[in-house]
DNA sequence: AAAAATCCGGCATTCGTTTGCGATAACGGG
DNA sequence: CCCGTTATCGCAAACGAATGCCGGATTTTT
């Protein structure tokens, strides 16, 4: 565990010139001998060395850092956004920092400063609140780009990347209530974070389209785990009269839906119908298959990525707002009431 | 997007003291007097200044940042993993910079040189190979302490924080043969990689226990995802005489092997027996319920966490190595033949 | 052959923070 | 009152890389 980095100093001792040469001769730039060059590149390359990143980026004043925070690194969404993210910022020279805010307001306040504070060069944040904004607007006016994705902070002049939450989970109460449906209970993380609040606008602005009343008693609020979800699920089944259908918020809140009706003795889609929103790769392998509310997931990270960059190259222009369209599709989990 | 951080200087003159004594007023050492640390205080809070940890770090030589270099981030349990490692490694000040090699020796090696040159200060890598080992040990020998987790990389003196993968393998398949099952099918990752080849190696030696030949069509390897392991599997029992039993090497592999058994119209455990290596949520959702060997996931990663803070703040002793025990967990994905 | 253009490469500075050393001041025991 | 001790704080030098500037060397041009 010897620790004896190689600096541009002792590459440059051993080719036998001043530590600027050996910088231009690496850099490429200004007038450099072939001959010293040469001899440059040979002593590096003996000697092994790097180039110190933290160096240049304390005299450029930035390291080819991203962050990105989402709620949970273990929510399969997230995990396939970091891993999309990843491969398109690496592509361009960046490593992506990935700090999960664990839905805690104050932990993603701890995290946006600790990351500014190593003078990152962007910011991708899903944020947990869609209230509390002030951290936010701070950083993207002093530290650097900030891009939202999934989730969206009102009055916060950044790229945004969404779904059409509200859309899609209309679409799918409508096709509850088309199926005869009127008692449908929601499933949802907690009211703070953005997605939760425009799907329940979604159900709420359905049921209310076809002369619903909402009624407090079907929305249950949980934390986004399959063990949180399944005790809200229970919850809401044990009340007289049970609701007919249920439509969740996440795959994560699907899965847990789905455990504890199985364990209340609740079958779907005889009992109980289900829609969820977000796909999930065993969807279409459980018994029966369950209707989801697909996002393009493949196209978000990508994208995000690809405005990022371009602000951070300079793109001043006006904030983008992305919304995907979502799409229902129809397996087995429903049924006619 | 105006870049006007608060430096240390700024907070010195709006405090009337020297830059010298304004880091030691808000680091804390040396002597500073009442007077002046409180006016320092002061300045640094009505301007909101935060120390800058490039600058620290150059001079310290070290960020606190940590790096983890898992083969695959989507897969859940290396999602898991960096969870647990994310949650730990920040309670101490700690970064976390994932970056996934994807299973391409080359990716990590050059993810290991950029890290590198990030003067990190501590890796924990799951290798994609088992043979090769340079770059680790110049990392390790040069740079900061290495922790291997999940996989071992044979001559390497690090520690390592791994599962019985042979054990739990044999196990499976000796639950399998005792069900009466001969030709038992192994669905695993590509031979580079440590896991799969331990647990093939657990396969092998159930088999040659019974005396049961090893038959080389019986092994199927696939990269690990969902899509690859289907058509893997498809091909494993389009053979004549087909399996009557497969043993699948990680989570994602078994999901993989479900959906094509079932597109096959095969049905588990009537047609086919099944057993996977690591646990998944559904596992128990899915009918039958999947019989899986569990490795004890939540403890891996605050381990290799405490062992590679242990290792930051100096320890210099023997490698550790420790290997936690797995768990057949039959549910009713396995019946007799 | 002299003047001018071009090329090399070293010196010194910058980035923000930390810290060894030295200067100054305050204090108190003898 | 003197001097040793202790407290306080500033100067300046690191850390490693990048780069403007400048003097000197070489080549080209006239």
């Amino acid at each position: 565990m010897t620790r004896k980095p190689v600096t541009i100093k002792d590459v440059a001792i051993a080719a036998n010139v001043s530590r600027a040469t050996a910088a231009r001769a690496l850099n490429r730039y200004g007038y450099v001998g072939d001959a010293a060059a040469l001899r440059v590149f040979e002593a590096a390359d003996r000697l092994g060395y790097r180039a110190n990143r933290v160096a240049q980026a304390l005299r450029r004043g930035e390291l080819p850092l991203v962050g990105f925070i989402p709620g949970d690194i273990q929510n399969p969404f997230f995990a396939r956004i970091a891993h999309d993210l990843d491969v398109h910022l690496r592509r361009q020279g960046y490593n992506l920092l990935i700090a999960s805010s664990e839905e805690d307001v104050d932990q993603e306040k701890e995290l946006l400063e600790s990351l500014r504070s190593l003078s990152i060069r962007g910011f991708i944040v899903a944020p947990t609140s869609a209230a509390q904004t002030g951290h936010f607007e701070k950083v993207a006016r002093e530290s650097a780009p900030l891009v939202m994705v999934d989730r969206y902070v009102r009055g916060l002049s950044c790229d945004s990347i969404l779904v059409d939450n509200e859309g899609g989970a209309r679409e799918a109460v409508d096709y509850l209530i088309a199926h005869g449906h009127r008692r449908i209970a929601f499933l949802g993380d907690e009211a703070r974070i953005f997605t939760a609040q425009e799907r329940l606008s979604g159900y709420k602005k359905s049921l209310e389209a076809h002369g619903i009343a909402f009624d407090e008693r079907l929305i249950a609020v949980a934390r986004s785990t399959i063990k949180h979800s399944v005790d809200a699920t229970i919850r809401l089944f044990s009340q007289q009269p049970a609701p007919t259908a249920v439509f969740t918020v996440d795959s994560l809140m699907t899965q847990g839906a789905l455990i504890a009706l199985r364990t209340m003795g609740l079958t779907v889609p005889r009992d109980v119908s289900l829609i969820g929103f977000d796909d999930f790769d065993l969807a279409t392998f459980i018994d029966p298959q369950i209707t989801v509310v697909a996002q393009p997931i493949n196209k978000i990270g990508p994208l995000t990525a690809e405005i990022l960059l371009k602000r951070i190259e300079g793109d001043a222009s006006e904030p983008q707002h992305h919304v995907f369209a979502t799409k229902l599709v129809i397996r087995g989990s429903v049924a006619p009431i």
